[in-house]
RNA sequence: AGUCUGGUUCUUGAGUU
């Protein structure tokens, strides 16, 4: 069972729906867990409607099928699905509590997430993580650091992910020399160590080092990329990150933003909308960024027809 | 021993603690 399990686990994770339903119906038994599997490939493909079904059809719900439940609304549904879902389970644990406050979080109601940070019966490792980095976000040095003490207290050891995220909480507060001693200070670093400090140098204006840090780096992902290239954008240096885009082994989505803002922000609207024209896909990042252009420029016409032919506005 | 749920990094603009 455990390893029929194992494989239905990998086909949620890669959110191969086909294979995990036909490999679902054809195991020979099926316990929580796989059922929890499958809720957790519809969280993955983000099917509120289907994954409501299938928790309904559920022979038994144990805390992980709720709390899976509670994150499929969290990341796909309604804050208010999330909440009455939340008052109405049978039992909650710390990670119900913190489903819920990273859904407050996400949608930047952070006074909320707070109340709900300070009445939960325990805080653990994961949870002062994501309330750490609500207060970062919120620009809240002092709560920021609150929390680290909170952190620093707790038995469990630090992980990589509180690392990065204490690394990323003092760049987005503009501590860019607490970044560097922390940076040094880490034993363990992964990617998105490596993303973050790159980040961190160029939100701080210090595109040498992160200039330095890119070409330092064992392994780059898309992420890193569109860091550096982003960097390059808001500093004005449009011929550089021109240069870096056409040399990208990938782009996404993120990354022709980036571009695009880097042509609209110069004035050259008539190479963004060449890019725009050439983007694979585009989202309310890109209508607006060309929008803005267009507004900055003074053009209203073709703003306006933009406008008028966005599939969606915000 | 090994399988199921929560926390961290990159893009536009507006708004909010």
């Amino acid at each position: 069972l455990i390893s029929w399990n194992s494989i239905l686990s990998a086909y949620a994770d890669l959110g191969h729906l086909e294979e995990a339903t036909h490999l679902f119906e054809a195991m020979p038994e099926r316990d929580l867990a796989s059922w929890n599997s499958m809720l957790a490939m519809h969280i993955r493909i983000g099917d509120v409607e289907q994954g409501k079904r299938f928790f309904d059809q559920m022979p038994h719900h144990n805390l992980i099928a709720w709390n899976s439940m509670l994150s499929l609304f969290a990341q796909h549904g309604h804050l208010y699905q999330v909440l009455c879902l939340f008052y109405a389970m049978p039992l909650r644990d710390v990670v119900s509590w913190t489903v819920v406050i990273s859904a407050q979080i996400h949608r930047r109601q952070f006074q909320e997430a707070r109340s709900m940070f300070l009445a939960m019966p325990r805080h653990d490792l994961a949870s002062c993580t994501a309330m750490a980095a609500a207060c970062a976000d919120a620009g809240d040095l002092d709560r920021f650091e609150q929390v680290l003490e909170e952190i620093r207290g707790q038995q469990e050891q630090l992980d990589l992910v509180s690392w990065n995220t204490i690394l990323n909480g003092y760049s987005q507060l503009g501590l860019i020399d607490e970044c560097k001693i922390i940076f040094e200070k880490m034993l363990e670093r992964d990617l998105v160590t490596w993303n973050v400090i790159l980040a961190a140098y160029a939100r701080a204006g210090h595109l040498d080092d992160a200039g330095r840090v890119f070409a330092d780096m064992a392994e780059r992902d898309q992420v890193t990329w569109t860091a550096l290239l982003a960097a390059y954008v808001a500093n004005n240096m449009l011929d550089a990150a021109v240069a870096l885009f056409d040399s990208m082994p990938q782009r996404h989505l993120y990354t022709w933003n980036a571009m695009l803002a880097g042509y609209a922000r110069n004035g050259h609207l008539d190479q963004a909308k060449n890019l725009f024209d050439a983007m694979p896909e585009s989202d309310i990042f890109a209508w607006n960024t060309l929008l803005g252009g267009w507004g900055a420029m003074g053009d209203v016409a073709n703003a306006q027809s933009l406008f008028d032919s966005m599939p969606i506005r915000d």
